[in-house]
DNA sequence: TTAGGGTTAG
């Protein structure tokens, strides 16, 4: 910067140019001043209601042309944005044609790519692909050289449905005439949007053409791919597995929660012992595995009838200085009792507790089912008060084992009081046995009961099945006037149903 | 040194 410090060397100056002494350093300053002035003065007007209807200028960019004329700068990138911004958070996609026009025809300018790329993102959130596709590819007539950050901004907008998916080969295409270079990032867009439609197949073919391209495959991408992979439905477990060996090729450690879904995978397809295996992988790769790992295991074990290598695989996980909760321990009483040690679950149950560990209400439905199933009926309703003394809630499923157990034990007024009880707190449920519960009742000479619990059931909707109908009609019971009206009512409704049932029945 | 992932039954 020059400075003009005496007078002497002033007057020189004004001598020879004639003009006061030119400060680009001033110049700047006064026009970004002007700028922000302008920008100020736009941001006012925007907010303001338009005066008139102009149908052809939407009133911002009059706004912007006006705000920025009169301070005699040139409009800005960021008063552009600005305008855009506006006119999208008012939903006047009408009028963005117009402005873009005027930002391609009468400036001078390169506006800053992200201007295309947030505008593409809002055309594809707004259903608008086909001028998301426009967008992009006009990009360079606004003096702006696209990259890689629009094209990965247009890829995640088409791969949003199937239709747009088809779309995306002929933007390569595009985008490769355009001298945009692909990038890993690209690739991860596409694989990213393949597994959220659940489009494992074409996003592992994806993953192929990255490595064949020479890119390198980040850890993020891999465990993407295999936590789909372990999701879908048809998959086998050669698949699953070969594919871990596929991608360790690739340089690929597998972290904690990717053997937790390949395990977990193993498990709910019936697989425990490989889930087991898995287990071992995991340890041979220094990888502890945690409780979650140990309990799904654990559960597979059991599910195996691996109980000899469930108890190890406890001792284990104990050794590891894991801590079992509430998970671990009714996968483990689950266990006992399908070994038919009902004692040992109810024993377990105490140690919860020694332990602090809570049990909660699946704890108590499993051993609830146990005792049942094995008609220590009076055992099960010693655990039924403790559940109401610690204030452990019971569910549909509670009431279905209390009401199965008792009514499969003879228990049936004991049963139709908990069938009542369910009702009352509108924990119905279809699989609740109240064709067994009505029929017993009535061979026990207790129509009376059976028919104040038909009236019941009838008051909340609930109708009972052929067979309990038939053993009501049958029954001596008196009221039979109730039971054929609200019958003849019901057929009115679900004809077919009880036909089907009658057919059944026969 | 985050969260994420795990249990009965249907």
């Amino acid at each position: 910067m020059v400075r003009y410090t005496s007078k002497k060397s002033i007057s020189f100056f004004l001598r020879k140019y004639r003009k006061w002494p030119y400060s680009p350093y001033k110049a700047r300053w006064h026009r970004i001043f002007s700028q922000q002035q302008a920008m100020q003065s736009l941001k006012q007007s925007a907010t303001k209601p338009p005066q008139q209807e102009e149908p052809i200028k939407p009133h911002v960019l009059s706004s912007l042309i006006h705000s920025f004329s009169i301070y005699n700068v040139e409009p800005t990138p960021k008063a552009y944005d600005f305008i855009i911004k506006t006119l999208v958070k008012t939903s006047q996609f009408h009028y963005i044609p117009s402005v873009l026009d005027h930002l391609e025809n009468f400036e001078n300018f390169e506006p800053p790519e992200s201007i295309f790329s947030y505008l593409i993102e809002v055309y594809g959130s707004t259903d608008k692909t086909h001028e998301a596709i426009e967008l992009f590819s006009r990009i360079p007539k606004f003096r702006c050289v696209p990259s890689v950050y629009s094209l990965n901004t247009l890829i995640s907008v088409l791969c949003r449905n199937s239709k747009g998916l088809n779309l995306v080969p002929e933007i390569m295409l595009k985008s490769q005439a355009m001298n945009i270079r692909m990038e890993e990032s690209t690739f991860q867009v596409l694989i990213t949007a393949l597994c959220r439609i659940k489009k494992v197949g074409s996003a592992i073919e994806m993953l192929n053409c990255m490595v064949n391209d020479g890119f390198t495959v980040n850890t993020e991408i891999c465990s993407m791919l295999l936590s789909c992979l372990c999701e879908q439905k048809d998959v086998t477990k050669f698949e699953v597995m070969g594919f871990l060996e596929e991608l360790r090729k690739l340089g690929f450690f597998p972290g904690m929660m990717d053997y937790s879904n390949v395990i977990r995978f193993l498990v709910k397809g019936k697989m425990g012992v490989d889930a087991l295996h898995v287990l071992n992988q995991m340890k041979l790769d220094r990888i502890k595995p945690d409780i979650f790992c140990y309990t799904m295991v654990l559960h597979g074990m059991i599910e195996d009838g691996e109980y000899l290598k469930a108890d190890e695989l406890f001792d284990e996980l104990l050794l590891f200085g894991l801590v079992p909760d509430v998970y671990t321990y009714n996968v483990y009483i689950n266990g006992l009792c399908e070994q038919n040690n009902v004692e040992a679950g109810v024993k377990m149950l105490a140690s919860m507790e020694e332990l602090r560990c809570k049990p909660n209400l699946i704890t108590y439905n499993i051993l609830l089912k146990q005792l049942c199933k094995v008609g220590e009926l009076s055992k099960a309703a010693d655990l039924l008060r403790e559940m109401g003394l610690k204030g452990i809630g019971q569910n549909m499923q509670t009431y279905r084992i209390m009401i199965d157990g008792l009514a499969s034990n003879g228990k049936i007024v004991e049963a139709c009081g908990f069938f009542e009880e369910a009702m009352d707190k509108g924990l119905l449920n279809q699989s609740l046995k109240v064709d067994d519960i009505i029929c017993g009742l009535c061979q026990r000479d207790l129509s009376c009961k059976a028919l104040e619990l038909l009236e019941k059931m009838v008051s909340k909707n609930v109708s009972p099945g052929a067979r309990a109908w038939k053993s009501l009609l049958l029954s001596s019971g008196f009221k039979l006037g109730f039971v054929e009206t609200t019958l003849i009512n019901l057929v009115g409704t679900s004809q077919t149903q009880l036909s089907n049932e009658n057919a059944a029945v026969e």
